[in-house]
DNA sequence: GTCTATACAGGGATAGAC
DNA sequence: GTCTATCCCTGTATAGAC
């Protein structure tokens, strides 16, 4: 009971301690430059009880991200639509998305690296395919607003998606550059971030 | 004479076909994935030639670096400013920025990588001075435009910068999959995809 | 400068005892 | 399920001939 607090925390499975060293492990370093042997001083199992409930190496990756998609999913289902106006709708919603990155860091890393570079493997297709059922649900809330007349019809409402979701991830992953800015006031302070993304995208930078 | 159009270029110094074949390597696989064997191997010489002209795999790394760090600092400065309004210096800004990220794609993934992840070199410190420098001139020109009224005083210059980066590379790094969503029409034209961008950021998606 | 041959460490993966 | 011991391969890097 006293060795519940230690580190790694030998009263979780041997399995479920390998896939969280794994998942810290391929979230910071990436796939090829993490080992076998890192995992399993990390997770305080042998080499051969890794490969004991995982046949390979790529196999107990894409353990880890089917995890971690599943994991991303509950998260995104679970955004709470308010009854709101778009706009208000759109804000939360993109709050949310960034709230999900940052409380999440590691599973967000290890998305988004599969999701960045084009490894084109059927067995992450479903992370494809989650990513754009999460784009069609934005791009049809901003299709609703400009029929609702709330939002300009001339705005292409995939664009305005992408610019969300690349504001989003780049802040995520930059956060750390940012504040050695020193223009920079809002790497530490998300909502202060998504304020003003979300003020900049509705009202636009122009006089008027 | 007849063997210049062959691949691997035999005409050119073999430091610069290493240098060629790493940094396509290299871009396309990350540092890790790539062995000293497929250098060789793609640039046609030895691997112990790889290592009697570079000290190290590491070293042959950032020496590619370096020189993309410096290619990409020639294509900055050379980016042309109108004397036009503000609004259009911004847009043929962005422009260039992004049509030096797909004229030269593997320079441009090798530097994101390095600006993106969070390795801390001291020897790459360089990118990312190179990197303040030109955030730092984008945000100047928007306070520029601010102080001459065109452009509201109420929106976060660094903020519109940051925005416009992440668009960018964004866009660069995820065109392969924007293609395969029914809802996006300017994954395979840049200049729509810009104007739109900067459309929204100038005016706003809000009805007026 | 370029090569062949080789040293040596560490990688993924397996065998077999407990 | 978990371990120790081991296999074989590939990786980086070096030695030394040409």
């Amino acid at each position: 009971m006293s060795n519940s607090l230690e580190k790694p925390n030998k009263c979780v499975d041997a399995v479920d301690r390998v896939l969280a060293a794994a998942e810290n492990l391929f979230a910071t370093c990436g796939y090829d430059a993490v080992s076998i042997s890192a995992i399993a001083e990390k997770a305080d199992v042998s080499k051969a009880n890794i490969f004991h409930h995982f046949q390979s190496k790529r196999q107990l990756y894409v353990s880890v991200l089917k995890a971690a998609a599943a994991h991303s999913h509950k998260l995104l289902m679970g955004l709470e639509e308010t009854e709101s106006g778009f706009t208000d709708r759109l804000l939360e919603l993109t709050r949310g998305q960034l709230g999900n990155y940052l409380s999440h860091p590691e599973k967000s890393k290890l998305l988004m690296r599969e999701v960045l570079e084009n490894t084109s493997d059927d067995e992450i297709q479903l992370l494809k395919d989650d990513f754009a059922r999460n784009f069609s649900r934005v791009v049809s809330l901003i299709k609703k607003g400009q029929a609702a007349g709330e939002l300009r019809s001339t705005v292409d409402p995939a664009l305005v998606t992408t610019t969300i979701l690349a504001s989003n991830i780049f802040y995520f992953r930059t956060r750390h550059h940012l504040l050695e800015l020193s223009e920079v006031n809002f790497a530490s302070d998300p909502d202060t971030y998504i304020s003003g993304m979300m003020d900049l995208l509705l009202n636009g930078m122009v006089n008027h």
